[in-house]
RNA sequence: GCCCGGAUGGCGGAACUGGUAGACGCGCCGGACUCAAAAUCCGGUGGUGGUGACACCGUGUGGGUUCGAUUCCCUCUCCGGGCACCA
């Protein structure tokens, strides 16, 4: 064994052996029990960065302590190969999307190869490829077949100057990010599918999904967002319109006699109906509809309104109700339109008050006294109804109940169930995604692709110019002869949003290599994935699309499961430094890390960071997430190139629990680095002894003993830590402690010799899933023929574990005073008299009687005096 | 604005089910080795008071429940994630 430990040529070593032994290729084998181990995949931006280094080695981690424990594992990966970034890098470079995005993989799969993942790259799958995109194709015509896919009018961004559709992220402040130009609302026609549908379903199986974190659920189901109500209609008679109902949906139906107004949204038929007109009404509108377009905006501008001039009757008074405009007001909620109740809703009453609308109260909360001129959060608590005729003095459920009956029988409203959730409209106005498999005919209209002429193949070739998806200006692309009556027809250009290639590729990892159908029966040997992994990030949009995805596969018999993930892990963001200066007047220039060098003054108080380049100093602006943008990411690649794939995979698992944000420190690095180093010297200063003999059980004296039971200790914890609480700094600390013990063990006897083997053997296996290059290397060097990867992992010595004394802890009034030693399974009297008689409890209890003694098994006592 | 998280020494974090706060690592201080430095090794390291044994204080803020609270409940502050066309 050599005595320098040297990365670059241990992990080409252990990598070699991997890869001819095909370690990491899973066959499917109905004998073994099957463990799929998920990691999201990456979009290929061009490098890995700190993010993908920390989910991957999460999942690599699990693969490889399941493959120890007898599982027949499979870790697949693939590209997320769509998406926006990639005609944004064709514009810069006038390089076509696809050869941007072929390049880019190649060089990160070299990355993956580098870090050493026990990846199985036969299921490679990539979505911009046709073999792929092709059943995104089949499968919404299936959709189509079952009218879960359909067409409706959308909203989307439109810039007038480049005469292109706009992404959100496109749009700065209401203006476009190329051109400047303010940004239009345009209605066109788009292809949505019907998650709605599954609204119920997707909401009631998460309260039967214990893998899954809480908060997650808890995010999709306010996501989904059922709300049981009343669904109230305002009858009116209206100049031009005629008779009518404005319908407007509440949680709320015990306060509706407390109705001062109704806003409705500026989509609204009745708000267009009135402007016709009313131009300032029109003007209004129009305002609206420049107005933003992201829910985070729409809820924080300014609240504004303006009267419609219309007025709708009270259901249940019969008194005309004033209708107003609200910018606040969701046509894609409910009707788009609201009751307005100033006394009992926030938002209505803010509205009341800015346009000098009534405010009736109608329900009294416990006697409270109500004033019309503040807000009070409990004015809008449940209680009993006053100056509400009939329903006076019933409670919150008696109230609706009542309402919603007298309702029902004018035929003016029922009880209803509404959702936040909305159709998934899926189609984007853009070139580098999959192809709607659509033909537009004169004759026929709209005409699905036949399967037969699957797939619609995108062509590779062009680069857009930021005006318009170039699809539309590509005659051999556009034209096509109508499937139904054979005229010439004009192909369809809009492509799908790149959530539907993500919300079943892990289904195509079972059968990457079909090229008849979807699926096959191989998707039911691997999935569910026993474990996905993936950014927080993700919680809501792409689980939940996955989750109706396989659902819509199930109804049509292509999967024999509706949930595709069975427990859940989401991990925390890189965070690192971020460095700049900034000149009096411009931008701010961001300097990366890697180029600064902080320091301490000389009393260290005070941090001084200094760009390398001219010496000068440089602003911190905390810690943030790794980003282009502040340049404050680290290339992984250079810290493999410079430590090895060990250390990076260490220091990530090391610095933070995985669930939680990651901060990056070079100092962290370096004591990954010196970790692995001392555990290379420790195997080295053994096995330079010579062979030890056999461990023999029988003959081992007190320290040999102790030694013994901390290495099954430690054993027992990073099984527990890797397997079950998922806490891998936790493990990493486990052999930290083991090894830092072994250090001081101060005998070298041939029995003392064997302990140290066993107490080796159990840090090298234990830390393997983490640093598997090095370990691989130790374990040859601890006298093992067969190498590691194929090793069981080491059942725990129970005997090891067992002791004959224990020490509790004895607090007075909940404070530690002192420690007993007592024997094990001492009984409660034996122990509390020995509390009672230790020294330093013994100052405390003298002085006041004893009212009270807590003894908490095997673990404390507490004299309460 | 709404939904979901988070806050513990100089720093990253540990304390798993309400039971010893600060494991492990970094940094810093002292020492060994060295002509010297790096590397390595050994010891110390929450704050205040005390020569010391020890005592008191201490887990973002303010309150509550409990024999006992970093952990449970309520309030507030700050930070992060998501908000439907970034992925």
């Amino acid at each position: 064994m050599q005595e320098r430990y040297e990365p670059a040529a241990v992990e080409a070593d252990a990598q070699h052996y991997w890869d001819q032994a095909r370690c990491f290729e899973a066959k499917e084998d109905s004998t073994r029990e099957k463990y799929y181990c998920l990691s999201m995949f990456p979009y290929p931006s061009g490098r890995l960065h700190m993010g993908h280094v920390r989910n991957y080695t999460i999942g690599d981690v699990v693969s490889r302590y399941m493959r120890m424990n007898g599982k027949n594992v499979l870790q697949p990966m693939g590209w997320d190969a769509f998406g926006l970034p990639a005609e944004n890098a064709a514009m810069a470079n006038n390089v076509p999307p696809a050869k941007w995005t072929l390049d880019n993989i190649a060089n990160m799969k070299a990355q993956f190869k580098s870090l050493g993942f026990a990846l199985d790259w036969s299921r490679e799958v990539t979505t911009c490829q046709p073999e792929y995109y092709r059943w995104n194709q089949w499968l919404f015509l299936r959709m189509l077949e079952k009218g879960v896919a359909y067409l409706k009018t959308g909203s989307v961004n439109w810039d007038p100057v480049d005469k292109t559709v706009l992404a959100n992220e496109q749009v700065i402040d209401g203006r476009g990010w190329r051109t400047g130009a303010l940004v239009e609302k345009r209605e066109i026609p788009m292809y949505y599918l019907k998650i709605t549908a599954y609204a119920e379903d997707l909401l009631d199986s998460l309260s039967h999904m214990p893998g899954w974190p809480e908060r997650v659920r808890a995010m999709q189901a306010n996501w989904i967002g059922k709300s049981v109500g009343v669904r109230l209609g305002f009858p009116y008679d209206i100049e031009g319109l005629g008779a009518g109902v404005l319908h407007a949906f509440t949680t709320r139906a015990d306060t509706l006699m407390g109705v001062t107004f109704c806003a409705v949204a500026p989509e609204h038929p009745l708000a267009e109906h009135a402007a016709r007109e009313h131009p300032k009404l029109a003007a209004f509108l129009e305002e609206c509809k420049r107005g933003p377009a992201i829910e985070s905006e729409l809820a924080t501008q300014e609240k504004k309104g303006m009267s419609t001039g219309l007025t709708v009757r009270h259901p249940i008074s019969g008194e005309a109700i004033a209708v107003w405009v609200g910018n606040y007001v969701l046509m894609s909620y409910g009707d788009g339109a609201v009751m307005g109740v100033p006394a009992h809703d926030e938002r209505d009453f803010e509205f009341a008050k800015k346009y000098h609308l009534p405010i009736k109260p109608v329900i009294d909360v416990a006697g409270r006294e109500y004033s019309t001129h503040q807000w009070a959060p409990w004015y809008a608590e449940h209680g009993r109804c006053i100056n509400s005729g009939v329903y006076d003095g019933l409670e919150y459920e008696a109230a609706i109940n009542a309402v919603a009956a007298d309702l029902q029988r004018m035929n003016l409203g029922e009880k209803q169930t509404t959702w936040r959730l909305r159709d998934w409209g899926i189609s984007r106005q853009r070139y580098w995604g999959c192809p709607i498999p659509m033909i537009h005919c004169v004759a026929c209209g709209a005409v699905p692709v036949p399967d037969d002429q699957l797939p619609v193949v995108l062509p590779v070739d062009l680069v857009p110019d930021g005006s318009g998806n170039p699809l539309n200006k590509h005659e051999a692309f556009l034209k096509v002869a109508c499937p139904r009556c054979g005229a010439e027809a004009r192909r369809e250009t809009d492509t799908m949003d790149t959530f539907v290639d993500s919300s079943w590729y892990f289904l195509r990892y079972a059968c990457p290599d079909n090229d008849k159908s979807m699926l096959d029966a191989r998707v039911q040997y691997w999935l569910p994935a026993d474990q996905y992994i993936g950014g927080i990030e993700h919680a809501i949009l792409h689980l939940l699309y996955s989750r109706f995805w396989t659902r819509f596969m199930r109804d049509l018999g292509m999967v024999g499961f509706k949930e595709p993930f069975a427990n859940l892990f989401t991990q925390g963001m890189v965070l690192n430094e971020v460095f700049f200066r900034k000149p009096e007047s411009g931008r701010a220039q961001y300097f990366n890390p890697a180029e600064v060098e902080v320091t301490l003054d000389a009393t260290a108080q005070r941090r001084i960071a200094v760009l390398r380049a001219d010496g000068e100093e440089v602003e911190s602006g905390g810690v943030v997430t790794m980003s282009k943008s502040k340049n404050n990411g680290i290339d992984p690649q250079a810290l493999v190139d410079e430590f090895g794939a060990d250390t990076a995979r260490l220091f990530t698992m090391f610095a933070a629990p995985p669930e939680q944000t990651l901060e990056w420190s070079d100092e962290g690095v370096q004591g990954a680095y010196r970790f692995i180093k001392r555990l290379w010297k420790a195997v080295h200063e053994h096995v330079t002894l010579g062979a030890g003999m056999p461990l023999d059980k029988a003959e081992l004296n007190d320290d040999q003993r102790t030694l013994r039971r901390q290495a099954h200790q430690t054993l027992t914890k990073m099984s527990d830590d890797i397997g079950r609480r998922r806490t891998f700094n936790t493990a990493i600390a486990a052999a930290m402690e083991l090894l830092n013990a072994l250090a001081k063990y101060p005998q070298r006897s041939p029995q003392d010799r064997s302990v140290i083997q066993e107490a080796l053997e159990i840090a090298v296996l234990g830390l393997s899933p983490i640093i598997p290059h090095v370990t691989h290397a130790l374990w040859h060097a601890l006298g093992h023929e067969r190498a590691l990867i194929d090793e069981p992992w080491m059942a725990v010595d129970a005997t090891a574990l067992q002791t004959s004394t224990i020490t509790l802890v004895v607090q007075v009034n909940g404070k530690l005073r002192g420690h007993i030693t007592v024997a094990v399974g001492a009984d409660q009297d034996t122990i509390r008299a020995a509390a009672l008689a230790d020294p330093h409890a013994q100052k405390f209890v003298a002085a006041a009687p004893v009212r009270k003694v807590i003894i908490v098994p095997g673990k404390l006592i507490n004299i309460v005096v």
